[in-house]
DNA sequence: TTAATTCGTCAACCCAGTTGTCCAATATAG
DNA sequence: CTATATTGGACAACTGGGTTGACGAATTAA
């Protein structure tokens, strides 16, 4: 089964939410309900030095609004502060809460543990293998999480 | 690299995306322009049995209404046909036109063709290889590919 | 024949993006 | 040092893919 290209396109699909699905199922169970990775992943970016909405926006490569919004549910759930910057009184500094980066912690441990599943399954070699298969044939690109309606959506971006 | 599980996560949907993205470009070159998976999907649907909008949602587990909402694009597009029901009033019945197979079609060759470059990129053991890891991990979930805000989304259906 | 179910449609809403506009603050050029 | 450009944040209106709820017409089951 699954020699064709499409099938391979979906095993990955399924491959990633699998993951994804179960470990914010995990995460909700240990109490952190209404995680998504958009938000690990903004707060990763704003931990790593996107210390405004702008900037987030940049890096997560989303308009600075969209940003905007995903910084004020991050600030709501306490994951974020948001301060006024007193080098530039037009920005609005962010900044990880300790909150935040507990999850961002548990969030890591989470999925560390369900990759240990899957090398228990198919073995460490081959898991290793098929990381690094993947790594070259995704290459270089950028890879978006938000993406907005993607995978019925534009390909402007065609990263 | 890419020791972690987030990373492998990332590297599962670079893949799928990368697939996805550079078969909808390929398909937007050779002419069948704003093409996008879900549309094959439903397609494939439709021709597999799913000859009315109620019974396409099931299949896609999609609302009725959002199946309806495709399939007016898909005819919009010339892609799928809608005809009475000659047995049940009530139903319109589906069909996928010759354009709509020709799409599919060629989708499904773009598809294999980017499976060819992979193979040979990492080979074909290899390739046929991470194919059924895949699969193994995966296990018999049923893949959604609409998936709706998915990754920033509530996870009800966790299936 | 009456009641329950099903199909398609309409309408209202959600969510995560988008663009466009605006003001206030900072940078830069003359 | 002032005039002009650029930037950050906020607001509004829109889009696209979903959702639920309601409803009439047709069909099925009691």
């Amino acid at each position: 089964m699954s020699r064709s290209g499409a099938d391979l396109a979906l095993l990955l699909l399924g491959g990633f939410r699998v993951l994804v699905d179960d470990a914010t199922l995990e995460l909700a169970e240990r109490g952190y309900e209404d995680v998504r990775p958009v938000h690990d992943f903004a707060m990763r970016a704003i931990a790593a030095g996107a210390d405004n909405a702008s900037e987030l926006g940049r890096r997560l490569s989303v308009s600075k609004q969209a940003a905007a919004k995903t910084v004020a549910v991050l600030e709501e759930r306490g994951y974020v502060a948001r301060g006024a910057d007193p080098l530039d009184a037009r920005r609005k500094r962010l900044q990880v809460t300790a909150l935040g980066f507990e999850v961002m912690q548990i969030g890591e441990a989470v999925f560390d543990e369900l990759r240990d599943k899957w090398k228990r399954k198919v073995g460490t070699k081959q898991l290793e293998r098929l990381e690094s298969d993947l790594a070259a044939l995704v290459g270089a690109s950028p890879v978006r999480v938000e993406t907005p309606g993607w995978i019925a959506h534009s390909l402007d971006e065609t990263t």
